[in-house]
DNA sequence: CACCCTTGCTTACGTCGTAAGCTTACACTG
DNA sequence: CAGTGTAAGCTTACGACGTAAGCAAGGGTG
């Protein structure tokens, strides 16, 4: 352990924080926690943030900072669909950034750069205004809205199978004849039963495409 | 004079709970304001309620109960659709709800009723339980995550052309080209710039509809 | 040298969830 | 009736939490 500490900083906070929230969820993230692990009492962090709430703010757009955008790509619906896989993929890396993501009002220099390109994909492919703006709050709706449930399911994807059978007792009784029938299907391998983003994502993406169209030529 | 209590029970105890995050959010909700509430000490309330965690799980399924199923439907669009639009009011209704709902793995008897239902409308409208299965989960997706991504919105739907000028400043200095168009589009009135859910809505049960006649004739 | 300004530290307050043990009140026995 | 068991609620306490208020020490500037 290097004792002898640089000075600390407003990136070194969120930083240290980033990590803090990586390694034990954002419940191991206090600001106690955090300047033990900066070699600094908890106080000393107010010198360079605001508040617990800034330091929020500044780990989830560093992460919406990760997510890179696609480059000049002539093909939106391929541009948008990498958007959204790449989102989820970096979400999931930090799965304590979807809840904050979506619960908490983020005007980050990350985040509307990311807004900021994503209308500029739409519009040169031809959308509205108005559908653009509905095009990709539809579309973030859905990717961080799966990408939440998602790490919250409770049965890890690889071995779905397998932990389905688990959770039977709970369809016992018949109470939920559909779910138990379901679960039945998955356990016997004739439904993958691990849903996946790209599935939703083409679906949308398929949609905007029809409506746009439809836009155009009334 | 001493209020004759009734004497608690885990039903008045998550009423009173879902009383108390209505009307000051889930920071509100603590066990010692809960049992003031109750004109009792907190230390109490785990007579009939095993901790904080059972109290949140508790009060997420009493909010899903309010969903109402809709009756007996032909049409299997209309009662999703209707599915969805019940859900995004009632969890209006309970603006603390959504980020519960989605973080935590929920298992309650109404949860499970409500996936039941929505399971049973897509088999008997012809979708394989694969098909079904993504359907629904696509659904929730996104009627989650939109719900919960415009409660945490900044701009009250009703004014948004007149606050979103308030944000302008974010957008000046040219780093943001599109989004301040956009937000110039709103503020004169050329796109109403209020996201309704019936718009994910059906492109997303249009689209489902075309995979299963894709799919039933391959 | 005196000055102040930045940086970090100390102490303290009111909050939280909940473990452990105690008291009270009532329903049964015999 | 006394005696006992049990459930419901209470008291106290512990170790967290965010952060307000004020202090100390060092370095750069005049």
């Amino acid at each position: 352990m290097p004792k002898s500490r640089e000075p600390l900083s407003t990136r070194r906070v969120l930083q240290a924080a980033l990590a803090l929230a990586d390694s034990g969820g954002t419940d191991s993230l206090s600001m106690r926690h955090l300047g033990r692990e900066l070699g600094v009492e908890a106080m000393s962090l107010y010198r360079h943030v605001a508040n617990k709430e800034a330091v929020l703010d500044g780990i989830v757009d560093l992460v919406v900072d990760e997510i890179d955008l696609p480059g000049d790509d002539s093909d939106w619906k391929a541009a948008m669909r990498r958007r959204g896989e790449t989102a989820h993929r970096v979400l999931t890396r930090h799965p304590w950034a979807p809840a904050l993501l979506m619960s908490r009002t983020n005007t980050g220099p990350a985040m509307l750069r990311y807004i900021d390109f994503t209308l500029g994909v739409l519009r040169g492919a031809g959308f509205s205004w108005r559908l653009a703006d509905y095009a990709w709050n539809t579309m973030d709706s859905y990717v961080y809205g799966f990408t939440l449930r998602r790490l919250n399911f409770p049965i890890a994807a690889a071995d779905y199978a397998d932990t389905a059978a688990a959770y039977e007792y709970l369809l016992a009784g018949g109470r939920y004849p559909h779910m138990a029938e379901l679960t039945r299907q998955v356990a016997e391998g004739h439904h993958p039963g691990d849903p996946d983003i790209t599935f939703g994502l083409d679906l949308i993406l398929d949609g905007l495409e029809h409506l746009r169209d439809r836009e155009a030529a009334p």
